[in-house]
DNA sequence: GTTGAGCGTT
């Protein structure tokens, strides 16, 4: 009879091992950035700055704004002076409306332009004998 | 004139 051929799954998974921040869930106060969504199309850095400075020092506020429209993307981000601080408002802020519009409140993941970039590195991998040594 | 979950440039 013919005999169920089976699939020779060898491939492994490879080595892949892709680690992000191992960090899912910014729920730590580690970081003094507060992404801050949900917010309405009318709201501007200074209506936040001066929704959130009254729990810390805040020294960055940032929206992004589209720039086609050049209309609020509707999320922006709040650096402030001390992450206990930064978390004081979240934890005071997330889930209040703002001009209208409930806000969601997160810590911002860290984006940083050229930051420590993880090169996967493929191991096992046909013949590939150290083309990136 | 609109829309509604998310993660951004100097």
């Amino acid at each position: 009879m013919s005999n169920i051929v089976r699939r020779s799954l060898l491939v492994h998974h490879s080595t892949i091992h892709l680690r992000f921040h191992s960090n899912l869930t910014p729920s730590s106060p580690n970081s003094n950035k507060l992404f801050v969504g949900g917010l309405s199309w009318a709201v501007d850095e200074k209506s936040l700055k001066d929704a959130f400075s009254s729990y810390g020092e805040v020294t960055e506020v940032r929206i992004m704004y589209d720039k086609d429209s050049g209309r609020s993307r509707g999320f922006g981000f709040i650096n402030f002076s001390k992450g206990d601080d930064a978390k004081t408002a979240k934890e005071a802020m997330d889930g209040k409306a703002l001009l209208g519009r409930p806000l969601r409140i997160s810590f911002a993941l860290e984006k940083v332009r050229g930051g420590p970039v993880v090169v996967p590195r493929i191991s096992g991998v046909g013949d590939v004998t150290r083309l990136n040594n």
